[in-house]
DNA sequence: CTATCATTCAAACGTTTGTTTTAATTTTAT
DNA sequence: ATAAAATTAAAACAAACGTTTGAATGATAG
């Protein structure tokens, strides 16, 4: 059974935003490397908007479905106790991160994607990325404010968002030929790179600064 | 005095590029802003191009200069003791994120621009990029080995790209409407979220996982 | 004043962009 | 087998893009 043609522009489109951004792939770069005709995105998907956002949400939804569902089985395992901000952030960052292996590894496409999506100005890709993300953040800091009580509400919530920009440096920054180079990450592997990230974000989430050298150092 | 036509050009387009992403403005966008003719773009800078790495090469030299004079005064300070991981995170991102400041607080373009350079993919950004930031690159990670021998040079390298994406994420995030409205970021200064993000990464680069639980939870 | 240089201006150029159109083809259902 | 629907194909469209041109204007120096 072959590959549909909406399917083969999905997966395409997929690859060369994950590489190049939205805006650095027209729809004639497209068609080109799908082997489609040009007219096809717009039968199966009306616009290059409709197509972004066909392609994101595929995704979205896979990753922020993943998300919920380890929360939850958190909840049920630790029931009224606090769940160690360790295994929150391990929900947190694992569907997408591992993305890749879960749909039977067809590259690291989805995770690019997924850390394009934080970094792309698009709108329709933003209004994609918010619908899909809204439920997960109330949750996650819901969860969290029981975890890390000691910490403000604006102060987790930020720190949530600095969660997502390492996530997405983690992969974005490796596209770039020169910096991955100069800091050796070429050969890092996924589950490396997401035992890094869980760390790292374990240690920011929890840091506390000692009262008392509030002042000047 | 007035501004002259270069100067009026390279601050229209800081303001925009920091705002859409260089993708997102076109050149009539911009001289319709700055109330400049067409032409002058590439009477003053050759091309878009040319203009892109004049914005960013501004920013960026300032930004990296200001790097290595805060280290450099930490060095002379702590002379052959280690210096604290949390005054090194300092050095490396109070310059950005402090940027608007420093300049006699214009706005908070500088440091969207900055923001928007990490996560851009414009070769040219990235270029400049990487020339401003090769060296600082090696001096801080220098650094940081004798302030965390007991990290490997790989998993220090990773950790200060964290370190950027956090960064970066703090002040694109922002940006996104919807996004801010829901995390309730708007009302942050930009001194609030220097020492949120100096917090959060001291706490993310000195974070060890305590051995003997390395096997499953 | 005048010659020279730097700068600004309006207009047009050739390409590329997303999109639409109309016809040909393939698939599906009766 | 045949009619209907779904899909693919080739061509053209209008709009926007970065860029170039050549004349007009401004400032500067001899």
């Amino acid at each position: 059974m072959e590959k549909t043609t909406k399917e083969t522009i999905l997966d395409t489109a997929e690859h060369l935003f994950a590489e190049n951004g939205i805006a650095g792939v027209s729809l004639r770069k497209l068609i080109s490397e799908a082997g489609v005709n040009l007219a096809a995105v717009h039968y199966h998907f009306g616009s290059k908007d409709g197509l972004v956002q066909a392609v994101f949400r595929r995704r979205l939804e896979q990753v922020n479905a993943q998300r919920m569902k380890s929360l939850g089985e958190l909840r049920a395992s630790f029931g009224t106790t606090r769940i160690p901000v360790k295994d929150l952030l391990q929900a947190f960052l694992t569907a997408p991160v591992l993305l890749s292996k879960s749909t039977g590894g067809k590259g690291r496409n989805f995770f690019r994607l997924i850390a394009r999506a934080h970094a792309e100005t698009n709108e329709v890709v933003n209004d994609e990325l918010y619908a899909s993300l809204k439920e997960v953040i109330q949750e996650f800091l819901g969860e969290l404010s029981r975890s890390l009580p000691e910490l403000t509400p604006e102060e987790r919530a930020v720190r949530l968002s600095f969660v997502a920009g390492a996530m997405v440096q983690s992969v974005l920054l490796p596209l770039k030929p020169k910096f991955e180079k100069e800091l050796m990450l070429k050969s890092l592997s996924e589950e490396n790179v997401l035992d890094m990230l869980v760390a790292f974000c374990t240690g920011g989430m929890s840091y506390q600064a000692e009262i008392g050298s509030g002042g000047k150092k």
